[in-house]
DNA sequence: CTGGTGACCTCGGTAACCGAGGGAGAAACC
DNA sequence: GGTTTCTCCCTCGGTTACCGAGGTCACCAG
């Protein structure tokens, strides 16, 4: 019904990969991180989060390994793999072509 | 399968709106508009402008009328009422809140 | 009168996200 | 020692959006 939309479709991915790119991190701390480092902006729900990490896992952008995070809790870490590298570039590269491309579009002074 | 996306989830409406604050245009020019004003970065396709206009007009924010176009071809011209000025304000606004917010993610530093 | 093209439209599929729901184990509290 | 809280994982069904393919009609040039 409502559209409160905390995040841009199609950008998770990306999000999920820069976030990676900065160090490993399990499931829960990324959604932490990627509200924190965005000043709450962003908000990733758990029923977005968890399909994308297989998703990108399965890809092979991604893998995974069993650890105790910090609170002494069983936890999937996830880390960047080299063809997750190689895509991080590409879907940021994208990005910047595409948003900046719209922003333009946005700013146009009407006549 | 795929995913060339020349365009991001969610700003179609953005787009046509701020397209149609310029001017007004029927459907045909609005997509060549798009393309026309980004360099060529952003496309639409027919499948989904058409679907997008019709559910911009249910909403309130634009107004059809029959015209003849440039080519003296029956074509609907459309232009922003004054609702779809507020909703065009509103999702700058966010577009430019939450891209912004992205970006800044994209360029953080690796540790 | 035929073909190209401007202009409109619909339908079905797919991708993506999200809310709701559920479960298990560590720690903290009483 | 039992219960609650918190961390952490997961799935499923629904909704929204977009897109490719398909189709129609009318004008105009040759």
């Amino acid at each position: 019904m409502s559209r409160p939309s905390d995040l841009v479709q199609g950008t998770l991915d990306l999000l999920i990969l820069k976030i990676l790119a900065l160090q490993p991190l399990n499931g829960w701390a990324i959604s932490q991180r990627i509200r924190q480092i965005s000043g709450g902006i962003l908000q990733v729900s758990d029923g977005s989060l968890y399909p994308a990490l297989h998703k990108l896992e399965q890809e092979g952008w991604i893998t995974a390994k069993w650890k105790a995070s910090e609170n002494n809790r069983r936890a999937k870490f996830y880390s960047l793999t080299r063809l997750g590298r190689k895509q991080l570039e590409k879907e940021a590269a994208d990005w910047n072509r595409l948003s900046s491309a719209i922003t333009h579009v946005v700013r146009l002074e009407e006549a």
